[in-house]
DNA sequence: TCGTTCGATTAAAACGTTTCAAAGGAGCGG
DNA sequence: CCGCTCCTTTGAAACGTTTTAATCGAACGA
């Protein structure tokens, strides 16, 4: 800037006038400091402005998986809600993992990034209070948190896991897998819990709704739940299966296919999220929908109203999931003969 | 920091040799300084860090399409890279728009990363030579670009497309689709290419690999090439098809199977990049295996050697593609009898 | 006892902005 | 022609580090 102010024959509190409010400053003036700026390809330097100001323009998400596309989806719609507050956003990926989770706290904290938004890999862990609570806005995306330290947003996993079942129950299925990871992840905790309320509230027995166990939200974790479930025999096999996210049912989906079974027909499959590989799958998905870039969006917004509205409340914010219907349990009727 | 030393009794600068050079510092001193800096949950500002030392601690990623998963697995590789020097990654999502790619790439600059790294929507695109010519370390990822004025690393495209069609010919194809976007894009372009090459290669007929476009490199593009590809009479419907990318043939294969064309026996399907989500699909797909996490970290090496390295010179590094073979041209052979 | 030497610590400058109070100048009315 | 006012421009301080040269003190040898 030094150097623009110069060969504009110009103060340097000039320059700064045109960068910060044009007008201030004079046509004539503003014209020779743009031309100099230009002829030296000068580059404001971010470092120096956010050390002066004290905030940096920047928003930062902490995904737990990148490679999943329901995450993505979340980060597409904080990236929209960051464009329009002319912000970059900082995507991190802790790719689960809690140590990779908290070096890139750390390194955002020393960014001094406006707010965190994160999808943690253990809700409850003191590093998130530890943060808020030295002042980073912080937002917890797609889990809730008991507690008022910071906001969260998530989806009633709960109603998800019901709707879910109902669905099935409404189709006459009357044997349900649950095909979940361990439930010591809330979200399929819930999901669970869901399915086993629906299921009660129908007043079917308990036994017929069985838990099948994945290790992990994988499709490869699918895959292998789709070998117990093809080695019951028929007449006590599961009818239907509701699956904690859409890649266990896209692995269970590959795995019944491949043993000849054959979807609905001899086994029904509801997934959860509806990525867009779900509609994509050869037999189209049912799956509970999510409002993914909603969640991204309205996390953000609570972020930012953290970081500029001095009477900020925290708040949780619990979106409602949808069933949405396709051919995985409704049957593929448009079987229809080829023209030739 | 100043809060820290007055806490600790000692001067700033001996604050700073804690962190820095610890080892200048008497074990006794340093370990005040140490309570005094828990006592007051102090966080290196990296604001001023950066602005004082002229470099900052990151490296960033403009993504091509973040809802691709061939390009969060180049992150990844990437993400690896960054992890081993310590850096944190900036992660953006140009989401195939140049206007917003624009963007990120201007506040990049600002930032003064380290390096930029970058799949461009277009690759000519004078923005890129600016930004080397001005000094930031970039590379171009999954694109090649001639001249010099930066490092790239790529797949041959050529010889990936060209690998996909013999594979078919060796199967006994003789009537081929291309499925692909518009040629505009280089990689499709050169995948095509590599069609035809190996097509004529094998001294057949150039009317009998025809091209089906596809706008996008999208699960709809490949849905919308599949009714075209059913509408065909079956005595000159080609028996395969191979796609530009995953996501075609995807859709590809969901249009087939929601016709009743049996995959591979009436219509074999070849995909390219090999995301996970081929070989999850119900009948898992064949696909051209880009080396995606390779990638990342050799694009990573490279603006980490012009970022460090003064005797860097520029390279452009090709790696090669391979088939992987699977069920979409093989066939289902394993049609097990059910258990039960 | 007095210099020396060496290691530990300190003081001060610098990084590139923003901001605010103050200075400068033009135009105007009296 | 003077004094005001109002708008533009300027100068200097401040943001929180790192770094370098300088200072201080203790231990040691002569």
């Amino acid at each position: 800037m030094k150097d623009v102010a110069a060969a504009a024959g110009v103060s340097l509190g000039t320059v700064s006038n045109v960068l910060n409010r044009p007008d201030r400053v004079t046509a004539s003036t503003r014209e020779k400091v743009e031309r100099a700026m230009a002829d030296l390809g000068f580059i404001r330097n971010e470092s120096a402005r956010s050390l002066r100001s004290g905030r940096t323009r920047a928003l930062a998400y902490v995904m737990l998986d990148a490679g999943n596309p329901f995450f993505t989806d979340v980060a597409q719609g904080i990236e929209h809600a960051a464009e329009s507050a002319d912000l970059s956003l900082f995507l991190c990926n802790s790719d689960s993992r809690e140590a990779r989770e908290a070096t890139h706290l750390g390194h955002l904290e020393q960014q001094r990034v406006q707010g965190i938004l994160i999808t943690p890999v253990d809700p409850d862990t003191p590093l998130l209070d530890a943060i808020a609570q030295r002042g980073t806005p912080l937002v917890v995306v797609d889990r809730i948190r008991k507690g008022d330290q910071f906001c969260s947003v998530a989806v009633d996993d709960v109603l998800g896991g019901r709707i879910a079942v109902e669905h099935l129950i409404d189709r006459g299925h009357r044997r349900v897998a649950f095909v979940g990871g361990s439930l010591g992840v809330g979200q399929v905790a819930d999901r669970y819990e869901g399915a086993r309320l629906a299921w009660a509230a129908a007043g079917l027995p308990s036994d017929d709704l069985t838990l099948v166990a994945a290790d992990s939200l994988t499709v490869a974790s699918g895959r292998s739940a789709g070998e117990r479930l093809a080695g019951i025999p028929s007449n006590r096999r599961p009818t239907a299966a509701v699956c904690a996210n859409d890649l266990i049912a896209l692995g269970l989906l590959q795995q019944a296919t491949a043993t000849g079974l054959r979807v609905p027909d001899d086994l029904a499959i509801v997934g959860y999220d509806d990525i867009e590989f779900a509609a994509a799958a050869a037999v189209p998905l049912t799956s509970v929908r999510q409002p993914r870039q909603e969640l991204g969006r309205a996390a953000a917004d609570l972020v930012l109203d953290e970081a500029t509205n001095p009477e900020h409340r925290h708040q949780q914010v619990v979106f409602t999931p949808e069933l949405v219907a396709r051919a995985s349990t409704l049957g593929t009727h448009p079987r229809v003969s080829l023209a030739d």
